[in-house]
DNA sequence: ATACCGACCTGTCAGC
DNA sequence: TGCTGACAGGTCGGTA
């Protein structure tokens, strides 16, 4: 479900609501499906912890913590397809899948719901970099670096993780609609002007949802409970059997690596 | 080494 | 109305 700007959206949000509060305690749910770090772990490291700052690293969201012992740590949250992190009043009802809550000093509440629990949860000393390369600012030389060996197609390429974090389903098929490259193309048969077209296509995606508040479809939402508008701006996604906005050629769905992909058989060479 | 595919879960929706 | 199957924004591990 969320991606890079979905998951930026949500990481300020709780930045801007819950930084500087304090985390007095913390329940975890009994299934341990959601959890990296065991449940004692994940509570001893949160209670008596000042949140410090929120940000995005890749598809995660990142809660710096100075712990009671005033030791640094991190609290790494992943939402998976279907996974919410919430910041509610505590009289306030508590939804079905609730994995998580945490009770704040300032009253409020914070609560990781994940219905599918493909999220996870997780708690480290060290820093966390995430598994490849943020695609928001990587250079055109490193993009085109990381693709021109590559023999996937390359909507599965900007999937992978070891190549860009952050790049999901979504911007996936808006990006390459926008490069004008068909997804099942195989990475390394584009060319530098291809790949340059797509590394602007990227960026501009990214960018452009971000300021958008994100995608929402069926139930995202972000901190605030917010839906995001980038949506009504995909050119692609969700759009089978739609005229294409440029040429009006109906958009075609098929299947590249196991995710259903959208595109235009006119436009995308 | 790389690429593909099923598995992990639950909810929703289309079709019968 | 109710059942069944397909599908969903992500990632991992096994297999070819």
């Amino acid at each position: 479900m969320p991606e890079l700007p979905e998951v930026e959206t949500i990481a300020n949000g709780l930045n801007k609501r819950v930084a500087g509060d304090a985390i007095e305690s913390v329940w975890v749910g009994s299934k341990p499906e959601p959890l990296k770090s065991s449940a004692s772990e994940i509570a001893r490291a949160l209670e008596g912890s000042r949140i410090d700052r929120v940000q995005r690293v890749g598809k995660h969201i990142v809660f710096s913590l100075t712990g009671k012992d005033s030791q640094p740590s991190e609290f790494i949250v992943h939402l998976g397809m279907t996974g919410r992190m919430l910041v509610a009043s505590p009289d306030a009802e508590v939804p079905p899948h609730t994995h998580l809550t945490a009770q704040l000093r300032s009253e409020k509440e914070l609560r990781f719901v994940d219905p599918r629990r493909f999220g996870r949860l997780e708690v480290r000393q060290t820093k966390f970099a995430g598994p490849g390369t943020e695609p928001t600012n990587i250079s055109v030389e490193a993009f085109a670096e990381l693709f021109h060996r590559s023999k996937a197609p390359i909507k599965a390429a900007l999937l992978n993780l070891k190549f860009l974090h952050g790049v999901g389903n979504i911007y996936a098929d808006e990006s390459l609609i926008r490069a004008g490259v068909r997804p099942r193309r195989r990475a390394n048969t584009l060319t530098s002007a291809e790949l340059k077209k797509l590394h602007t296509a990227v960026q501009k995606v990214l960018q452009e949802a971000i300021r958008a508040g994100g995608s929402s479809i069926s139930d995202y939402v972000d901190a605030d409970g917010e839906k995001g508008f980038f949506q009504f701006r995909h050119r692609a996604y969700g759009r089978e059997g739609k005229p294409c906005l440029k040429c009006k050629t109906p958009i075609k769905k098929i299947v590249v690596g196991g995710r259903g992909t959208h595109y235009c058989p006119k436009c995308q060479k």
